[in-house]
DNA sequence: GAGCACTGC
């Protein structure tokens, strides 16, 4: 009822919006929703992949960076390209190797989570020969020549070429599609998972053996020989000539023809190669959007999707109707929407909805090569879409496009794709950067590197914007200070310069020497071809570019060691500089400055944090420092302590940042590490999805009924070990059903990782938030606790909140004004955490607080600078409440909820309620305070105990809670820093933790006192348990909770039974009764036959309830009769007879 | 008694 009526509601709303983007009453049945992904491991070919798998471009291939100062340049390089090609086999060679191991892994974990899936199992069989076969006949040697050419536009004789070979394997084909067939027909039983099976074996034939996919041939043929669907594009002529400037255009022919031959087509081209805006046109052009298809390409940032579609609407000159986003909160899609740009995550919701994603006719994932989680999880996804959707006749065309050239998690993961996607590379246009290396790599003093590098810089080379890449919010500002204070300049005439607090300047001098500014045009400019052997360390290779200077260390390397230090300290004002922070949580019209020119006369210098490798590009950037290190998340697979920790990037990063210098013209790139460091860091960062907890996932996944997650074609797998602490606290959530605790122990575990989701579960699904929120969402329908849960909820989802007042300050009147700041908002949280039973709810309540406070003064931003609130985190939190709001009514209609901005505090019962919703979701998150007399090491003051960590954690001293000290809490995550900190702290009674965390307690023995009492509500018997909390076996106050199960129960039925306190007819004979009721529960109860009787008439139809009692009367109005009878004296049996059974 | 990079539903 719950589905049906969500649908109902869902196609209402997508009317009344005029937004009926999919047609969901279209075959309601039919899609496919896959009762779990069942994969094996398709069959690997050696010595056929690896060399498949990276189809090089028609022209060039890129050059290894490995020399110290390389340019970055479009120039062909035949000279290096065999060597290259040569470096690039050997290392997918050994990738190969490893892969080929580790797929052996799989299969051993795979097939023991399998075993009784011999069905499945054996059709794999099948298709192993399938491949093998095929692929035999085709000679694997000389596959990829072949390809290459046919992309580069001989195609026509490949065709002929290879229609021998097709005919047979089409036969042969044939052949097995009818064995399956017959398979499949005599298993009732067959699945979609199945179905998913078989698709995932289409391709190879597809692509190969014409018949069986008459649809996608057609098409193909018609679009690469004789291009009947052309759709005319009306660009303005400046547009059209900047388009032809575009390295990818000339590609247009090879591109298109790969898409309309293949399913899956991978796309190589670097930031620069106009392939995000310009292969949707291709496409467009190319008839993909007629017969109401749709582009979808997706983003992994949303900034990324409005721009795009922004502006490939107004290349193509069409309407936002036409060319349309779709982010998290807003949207301009409509029902003429034919190309549509979105974030990942939004297409991954599609799917939830429909499997197929039966309106796309193409989809692009972008930005692959960033290896985002839900990036990764589509590509999955769509490797099996995509035959299944080829199966129906309605093919799909998935395009994978890429910055780097390393897509062999794509296309060597036979898992994935069965069929090695080809792979198309096109070149970008960006200018050459020459990248220099330090000499030495300071050990941990990178920061005041970077200074000294860049005061060189500003001193000695011509114009130009500096870039440098530091790792945190306190590094760039302390670097900001310094270099402020190295090279001030007035600010008075300038209104776009602030918080800096510069020595007077008398006047803005010009740049100093004329020589110097020659060199602008003069700037070195070396070939790539001289450094075909690797120097180390030495940055002096393009030293003949620029000689004489009669300041030390002038030349482009600026690489004569220890700078000297306390000169640069000097304050120089004849040599102004626009020195500007730029990271993620800054304020964005803070942010907004770097895009801006600076001051005439000034160099603009900005100090970033990682923002600036990918998400924002600052325009006018010649100069990148890059420190080599980068701040990161990690957490514990098992605990999910989270720490941060600098480490050295990846090479890949590397490129990246130093590819922000050759945005405008030819720049340069300053390493703070030798080439020798640099050759030792990892090639590229590991994907995002083998770094995270991943239960919100798993959920996502099993919501779209992928039970086997382990069998999932992950293009990387998570580790086994995130992925069973994932499914262990979805079913302590209750959000998967539990597996039976019979059978083998390898069976349980088995079981244990393919649990399938639970009618929780799928609500907690619909929620776009962790799993633990949903959860709380799930259960606050309750005393109107719902605005308060929702509001908690979306504040504990939004990032830092608050502003933060602890980092260093760039001046004295800054550092007074901060702390001010920060007594401020220190007084407004104590306000907000409120008195009371309010206050319990701790660190969450000043949350809950400061959104009130924020929202009911309008959020403006002026109250949330006054308040230490940060505006944009204010705005997300208000725009997920109105999400969640949205998606609560969805499930539940009648709640009738809406986001009011003028939200009253909860009351104090409202309180108490909302710490036992939060108890319930984040019950794996309790921590004990540890007991005095448990105190044996100092360091364990004022500590805490959790169930996971052996080591003492700790209250954050920012929480209101820090002094309070509860003896229960929980809490939102830990950071490890100096201690285990725990953040987002809330007060818990110990009573409530066995009553709402049944899974993490272990129950004891019915307690006598207080003795076991009858409900006469729930008409079952209640006892006290005792209780310990599980792996630390805390004690907890006995808990009120059925009686468990057992003889027992029936003994205290039968007493409550006679007492008159279950039917209250009976009531009138208690006082006849022969015996005592109280008899029941002795242990020499046996020795009298009524008791005997009673019980055994009881248990005979398993009544120890009232429930059960009276169905049994139902079934036998007799029943029940004879025992009891025995309790009275004989001259009532007559009576009893008449009136019995004694209900009425 | 404190120091958190970056994202997506």
């Amino acid at each position: 009822m719950g589905r049906a009526r969500r649908r109902h509601n869902w196609k209402a709303r997508a009317g009344a919006r005029g937004a009926a983007q999919a047609r969901p009453q279209e075959q309601p049945r039919e899609h496919p929703v896959p009762a779990e992904l069942q994969l094996g491991d398709g069959a690997k070919l050696k010595g056929v992949d690896e060399s498949n798998a990276l189809v090089l471009p028609a022209k060039k291939a890129k050059p290894k960076k490995a020399p110290s100062a390389v340019h970055h340049q479009k120039k062909p390089l035949s000279k290096k390209q065999k060597k290259n090609l040569q470096k690039i086999l050997e290392q997918k060679e050994k990738k190969r190797q490893r892969a080929e191991l580790l797929s052996k892994l799989n299969e051993v974990q795979a097939s023991e989570a399998e075993m009784k899936l011999l069905y499945t199992t054996s059709k794999l069989g099948v298709g192993e020969r399938m491949y093998q076969s095929k692929r035999v006949v085709q000679e694997p040697g000389s596959a990829v020549p072949e390809k290459i050419r046919s992309i580069s536009g001989a195609n026509k004789r490949r065709h002929s070429s290879e229609s021998e070979s097709e005919e047979e394997s089409s036969s042969e084909e044939e052949k097995e599609e009818h064995k399956q067939g017959t398979e499949t027909s005599s298993a009732s039983d067959l699945n979609a998972a199945e179905k998913l099976e078989e698709g995932t074996k289409k391709p190879l034939a597809n692509q190969q053996a014409v018949p069986t996919a008459p649809v996608c041939q057609t098409a193909s043929n018609r679009l690469s020989c004789k291009p009947v669907i052309f759709i005319p594009v009306d660009r303005s002529p400046e547009i059209q000539e900047a388009r032809l400037k575009l390295p990818i255009l000339a590609e247009e022919q090879v591109i298109m023809e790969a898409i309309n031959e293949n399913p899956i087509v991978v796309i190589c081209g670097e930031t620069g190669s106009g392939k995000t805006t310009q292969v949707p046109q291709f496409l467009y052009e190319a008839g993909y959007t007629s017969s109401n298809g749709t582009i979808g390409i997706t983003e992994p940032r949303r900034v990324a999707a409005v721009s795009m579609s922004q502006r490939v609407a107004k290349e193509m000159n069409l309407s936002h109707r036409v060319v349309s986003y779709q982010i998290r909160y807003e949207g301009n899609v409509t029902d003429e929407t034919q190309i549509k740009f979105m974030t990942d995550g939004v297409l991954l919701k599609e799917i939830q909805k429909d499997f197929l994603l039966l309106k796309y006719k193409v989809v692009i994932i972008d930005e692959a090569h960033e290896r985002s989680m839900y990036t990764d999880i589509l590509i999955g996804l769509l490797s099996r879409i995509v035959p299944l959707r080829e199966k129906k006749g309605l093919p799909l065309k998935l395009i994978i496009m890429s910055a780097t050239l390393r897509v062999e998690d794509f296309t060597e993961n036979n898992r994935l794709f069965s069929v090695t996607p080809p792979v198309i590379q096109v070149d970008a246009r960006q200018f050459p950067v020459t990248v220099h290396f330090n000499k030495k790599t300071p050990l941990d003093d990178y920061s005041g590197e970077c200074f000294r590098k860049v005061c060189k810089i500003h001193r000695m080379l011509p114009s130009g914007g500096i870039l440098v890449f530091l790792t945190g919010q306190a590094e760039v500002h302390s670097l900001c200070r310094r270099l402020r204070k190295a090279f001030p300049f007035q600010k008075n005439n300038n209104a776009g310069v602030d918080d800096d607090r510069e020595e007077s300047v008398k006047e803005i001098r010009k740049f100093k020497k004329s020589r110097k500014q020659k060199k602008a045009t003069t700037l070195p400019q070396i070939d790539l071809d001289n450094y075909s052997v690797v120097p180390v360390d030495e940055g002096d290779e393009d030293r003949d570019a620029e000689t004489d200077d009669d300041i030390a260390g002038s030349d482009m390397d600026l690489d004569l060691g220890d700078g000297d230090s306390e000169e640069d300290e000097k304050p120089d004002s004849s040599l102004p500089l626009y020195v500007l922070p730029l990271y993620s949580l800054l304020a964005p019209e803070k942010q907004a400055k770097v895009f801006r020119p600076p001051p005439p006369g000034t160099r603009l210098c900005v100090v970033a944090t990682n923002v600036a490798e990918t998400s924002l590009t600052i325009p006018g950037i010649k100069y990148v420092v890059d420190c080599g290190k980068v701040k990161k998340r990690f957490y514990d697979k098992i605990t999910g302590v989270s720490s941060f920790r600098v480490t050295w990037i990846s090479q890949a990063s590397a490129n990246q940042r130093a590819g922000r210098a050759g945005r405008t013209e030819p720049g340069h790139c300053y390493r703070l590490y030798s080439s020798a460091v640099f050759m030792d860091f990892e090639k590229f960062s590991a994907p995002e999805i083998t770094k995270r907890p991943v239960e919100d996932l798993i959920l996502q996944m099993k919501a779209l009924n992928i039970e086997k997650v382990i069998n999932f074609p992950f293009p990387t797998p998570p580790p086994v070990e995130a992925l069973a602490a994932a499914e262990e606290l979805l079913i302590a959530l209750g959000a998967l059903k539990e597996p039976p605790l019979t059978g083998r122990l390898k069976e349980q575990q088995a079981a244990k990782l393919s649990c399938p989701i639970s009618p929780l579960g799928r609500i907690m699904a619909t929620f776009p938030v962790a799993p633990r929120y949903g959860k709380m969402l799930a259960l606050s329908k309750q005393h109107d606790c719902l605005p308060y849960t929702i509001t908690i909820v979306s504040a504990m989802t939004v990032r830092e909140l608050f502003e933060e007042f602890d980092r260093p300050a760039v001046s004295e009147e800054e550092t007074v004004k901060l702390k001010g700041k920060k007594a401020r908002l220190l007084h407004i949280q104590k306000i907000w955490a409120g008195q009371g039973a309010l206050q319990k709810l701790g660190d969450l309540m000043v949350m809950l607080g400061a959104v009130g406070a924020c929202e009911y003064a309008g959020c403006t931003p002026k109250f949330c600078e006054e308040n230490g609130l940060r505006y944009k985190a204010m705005l997300e939190v208000r725009r997920l409440r109105g999400q969640l709001t949205t998606a609560v009514n969805s499930v539940c209609a009648d709640t009738g909820l809406y986001v009011d901005p003028k939200m009253k505090p909860p009351t104090e019962a409202q309180a108490t309620y909302l710490r036992q919703v939060v108890l319930a979701g984040l019950g794996d998150h309790l921590a004990r305070r540890v007991q005095a007399e448990e105190l044996l090491d100092e360091k364990w003051k004022n500590a805490y105990k959790t169930a996971l960590l052996d080591d003492p954690v700790f209250i954050h001293p920012s929480s209101v809670l820090f002094k309070q000290l509860p003896e229960f809490v929980v809490y939102q995550e830990i950071v490890e820093t100096t201690k285990l900190y725990m953040r987002g702290v809330s007060a818990v009674e110990p009573e409530w933790i066995p009553a709402l965390l049944p899974p993490y307690c272990h129950f004891g023995k019915p307690l006598e006192n207080p003795p076991p009492s009858y409900c006469p509500e729930t008409g079952r018997i209640r006892c006290h348990r005792p209780s310990v909390f599980h792996r630390v076996s805390w004690q907890l106050p006995a808990v009120e909770v059925d009686y468990p199960e057992g003889i027992d129960r029936y003994k205290y039925f039968a007493r409550f039974l006679l007492e008159g306190k279950v039917i209250e007819k009976l009531d009138s004979y208690k006082r006849c009764l022969l015996s005592s009721p109280l008899i029941m529960l002795k242990t020499w109860s046996k020795l009298q036959p009524r008791t005997e009787a009673l019980l055994q008439a009881l248990v005979a139809e398993k009544c120890d309830n009232r429930d059960a009692l009276l169905a049994a009367w139902k079934k036998n109005p007799k029943y029940l009769l004879a025992a009891y009878r025995q309790w009275l004296p004989e001259a009532m049996h007559g009576d009893l007879a008449k009136n019995w059974p004694p209900v009425l």
